[in-house]
Formats: C-alpha cells, structure tokens, sequence
DNA sequence: ACACAAACCTGCCGGC
DNA sequence: TGCCGGCAGGTTTGTG
C-alpha cells in the first residue's frame, strides 16, 4: 500500500498496538525482504529479539518504529518498513499463516497481549531492516540513515511550502517528474500526482520553474488536499492488496477523479479522461481542463 | 542537473 | 484450456 495515505493509515494502526511493546520472537521466512537491511537475517533477528517499541513514526512512505536502546551508550535505532507495491503490515493472532508472509515479529503487547506483526508482500519490492538513527538538525529529532534524503511530506507540521514552491522554481523538469522525487517533496506517488494536477488544471509535463507562483501554490495546496482526504477515508485500495493493519481496505478509490478512469467523463468539463504513458507509468489527465504546455522558446543566443 | 532504462518481483487480465 | 504480452500504487543504481 504504497503512497503517504496508505502508509499514515498503517502507522497510526500500529502505534496503540506496538507502544510499549517487546518483541518476543522474530522468522525472516524471505532473506529477499531484508533488503534494506544491512546484513544477513540471523543479525536482524538477534538484535530485534528482546527490544521494546516505541510510537511509529512515518516520512513520505517510509515508516519506522523506534527501538528502546539496549544500553545508554548503544546508537539508537529503529525497525524500518518500506512497503514498496505490494507490501502489508498485519496485526494477527500468532495461529494465522499464510505463504506471503515474509517475516514475522511476534510482540507481548500492553494492552493487547500476545500478538504477531506480520510483514506480508506479494512482489517483494518492499522490505524490513533495521537502522540505527540520525540527527534531522531538528533538536531531538532522528531519522533512520536510509530516510536522511527523503525530504518532509506535505502533512509534517515542519514542511516548508515557501522552500518546497522556490524548489520547484529552480527546477529544470517537468511538474509531475518533481512531485514524484521524493527528496524535492515525499509521499506522492502516481494516484495522488495524477489526481492533484488534474484538480489544479495542470498539465504533467509544464516545466516546474514555468508554472509562476499562483499555479505552483495551487498545486501544492490540491495536494495536501488530495492526500488528507484520502487518509480520511483510509486510503485507496483497489483490491485486498492495500489494506490497513487489520485487513481493511479504504473508500477513496471511489473518490478519484481521472487515475484509472480513462474513457470516462472528465468530472469538471466532461471531455473522455485520457491515459498517456509518461515516465513508463501511465499518466491520467483531461486533455481539456490540462493542456499540455507550449514547447520552451529557444534561448537567444546572446544568453548562451 | 537531469533523463532514462534497468533492476528488484509476483500475479492478474485480456487477447489469441 | 493455455500461453504471452501488458499491466500494477516504489526506490535505487548506473549510464549518458
């Protein structure tokens, strides 16, 4: 379950859950889904065993769960999740198995008692590991290393949109190509890209820097906005794939306006919703209310 | 800086 | 029925 919304609705599954929790035992039944991890399976199940949880904590799509330290001079860190495409995290009952299961971490949970998190990933692209913890430059705040160069989300209390809009002025790319580079702004991906230009009457390609102040705040503002509201319904899923830590899916996929919905009337103007391949992906858009920009004039030659 | 392709994977769907 | 190409919400890495 892929994008910021998706992954927000894990965590804040998780947090009541795993707070305090310890970690009981640990089976890494796919070494493929350590990945991130540096270092074999044994190391990561002996150095999670034993540990206690701390509340989640999530960037753009990565997601973390703090580890008490073992000692006072040990480096902090942290169990780290990334869901890649297909990845899941499942609070279960320790009897259910299943064949995607990748890893398994058994946890002694306060309020819950004894429960399994389960790391479940079809295609594998999305991984555990665990790493140690590094300072932002925000007075008590740490990352893990490999979340050190993805930039805040447009939901953190500290992104900056005035930094975020003179970013995206500098940048020689096309809008779309921008709000998917997670070390420019994070937590976007290709519904929620596809679903804010079209709110914002943008085109994919108009170069970032030639948007102009109004549109660029535009844009950023339909973001924020698509994001929120499909956290609120919990998330998008199309199938059982993208489900909360209890197997269920979210409602926004009845709330998109052009992902997935090429062929079918543009919701503002009507025109047929268009899909295009762009970045080998496919790109949803009205070719109506989006108009694809005018190519740059040339450079005189008296500026090169 | 930026664009692009490839790599990492499985499963489903439509067409033949 | 079976095979094949195309498709899927991501990130990283290497090349030009």
């Amino acid at each position: 379950m892929p994008e910021l919304p998706e992954v927000e609705v894990v965590r804040a599954g998780l947090e009541p859950v795993v707070t305090g929790a310890v970690v009981t035992s640990v089976v890494v039944r796919e070494e493929r889904s350590l990945r991130r991890h540096g270092g074999p399976a044994e190391d990561f199940a002996e150095r999670l065993t034993g540990r206690t949880m701390l509340p989640p904590l999530r960037r753009g799509k990565f997601l973390w769960i703090p580890l008490v330290p073992r000692g006072a001079d040990e480096h902090p860190d942290a169990l780290l999740v990334h869901l890649g495409m297909s990845g899941q995290v499942l609070l279960r009952d320790r009897t259910v198995e299943d064949r995607l299961t990748r890893i398994r971490v058994d946890v002694d949970s306060p309020g819950h008692g004894p429960l399994r998190l389960a790391f479940v990933d079809q295609r594998m692209f999305g991984s555990m590991a665990l790493d140690r913890l590094v300072p932002t430059g925000v007075v008590g705040e740490r990352v893990p290393a490999q979340v050190a160069h993805i930039a805040r989300d447009p939901l953190d209390p500290r992104f900056s949109d005035a930094a975020f809009l003179a970013a995206l002025r500098a940048r020689r790319t096309g809008i779309k190509r921008a709000l998917l580079d997670q070390t420019l702004v994070s937590g976007i991906g290709n519904i929620y890209a596809d679903e804010a230009l079209w709110a914002a009457r943008v085109h994919y390609d108009e170069p970032a820097a030639a948007l102009g102040r109004v549109r660029a705040a535009r844009v950023l503002a339909e973001v924020r906005l698509v994001l929120a509201r499909a956290l609120e319904e919990g998330g998008t899923s199309f199938d059982a794939q993208y489900v909360n830590v209890n197997g269920a899916s979210g409602y926004f996929s009845r709330s998109l306006r052009v992902y997935g919905r090429q062929g079918e009337p543009c919701p503002r103007c009507g025109r047929p919703i268009v899909r295009e391949r762009f970045m080998n992906r496919g790109s949803h858009l009205c070719p109506r209310c989006q108009r694809r920009p005018s190519p740059l004039p040339p450079v005189p030659l008296a500026e090169v």
